[in-house]
DNA sequence: TCGCACATGTAACGTGTTACATGATTCA
DNA sequence: TGAATCATGTAACACGTTACATGTGCGA
């Protein structure tokens, strides 16, 4: 079995999008323009070549709608590979690493969990993602301090580091915040099923 | 006049730390590989054909440093040209779009803020940022309203969906949060000078 | 003398950006 | 009938990623 590269995040936005309802490419490309999905670029320049690469590698499947009027256009469905696909990315695990260096890529994910209408497993996604915030916030806290001592950083320097590196702190607390709030949802949920 | 391409955060990066010292590619590397900068890429190959581009363009000059031992060196400093553009990028404006969109360049520039060494400047910058956090806050908050009330969406889509845009807001709440800290010590270092 | 850290790169590749192209349909 | 929007693209280009290449100096 080859193993393909996996998708990029567009790919992934793409397919998620397709996965929970066929769309057109120009459907989608409003869809990126319009809401905060569009920090995954947007621009026809990206979004028709990253279909094309999906149709290829047999995710997604293109058919010919002319029911509607006189101009057909292309909706894409995905395959069963691509439905398999999306959902073994959704549930992978997740590392400190992704949580320090690919945040955007599993909320990206977290966003797509609707079609896995899991509360468990949104969980265990969540649990994952605070405490990899736990453990970037113990890294950064440690930075800061050894920012402190240095005595090779110019004051000012350091002065504005340290701020720096406080944003950093911020966003991940932010991020752990969230987390934690957004656990209590689904523990609700658990408790008192709809 | 030509009107170059503005370099990339990249490049930016490294021009910074080289008007912060001189240094040579492998100590830049070094800084990217060790530091929070790491998120501007790291790997030689980005790192050592930005440098070039930077030379290239007349914004640092290298020379061979020999006096520390045989093997020599190339220590890269900047160029008057370089100092400037650098200055200039630093100071730039920042629209609401930046702090939308290019958070973590406008976060770069602050980091290097410690070149200009001017609590007022300082002080306006972070101003303008939390200004632009409020204006996307308000953004989002809207956003979210919308969301509650389409019916189009699937609830449990919905559901996941207000969720991920409440994590933006968490974000953007952080943000602002940190520049209206950070300003409170610039006040203080205003009213009681070193 | 073996291996590691120092030091500087290059080549292939994929992808995103910007800008342009094209034609149909709807609405004023 | 002209403008806007629907709908789907392509081409050139720059940049970053991954992986490989090459050689020096130093300490065990």
């Amino acid at each position: 079995m080859i193993q393909e590269k996996t998708p990029t995040n567009l790919e992934f936005a793409l397919l998620g999008l397709i996965h929970q309802a066929p769309q057109s490419g120009y459907d989608l490309r409003k869809i990126f323009e319009e809401t905060a999905l569009g920090s995954y670029s947007s621009s026809p320049g990206a979004i028709y070549p990253a279909i094309k690469r999906l149709e290829t590698k047999g995710l997604i499947e293109g058919e010919i709608d002319s029911t509607k009027s006189l101009r057909p256009k292309k909706v894409y469905a995905p395959t069963e590979a691509g439905r398999k696909l999306f959902r073994k990315w959704l549930v992978q695990e997740i590392t400190v690493d992704d949580v320090k260096r690919r945040q955007d890529e599993l909320l990206l994910r977290f966003a797509f969990y609707s079609i896995l209408d899991d509360p468990h497993t949104s969980l265990s996604f969540l649990k994952s993602l605070s405490e990899g915030a736990d453990a970037n916030l113990k890294d950064l806290l440690e930075q800061r301090t050894i920012f402190a001592k240095n005595n090779e950083i110019p004051h000012v320097a350091a002065f504005y580091g340290r701020m720096s590196l406080d944003f950093g702190i911020e966003q991940t607390r932010a991020l752990r915040r969230w987390a934690r709030k957004s656990m209590k949802k689904f523990d609700d949920q658990i408790e008192a099923p709809s």
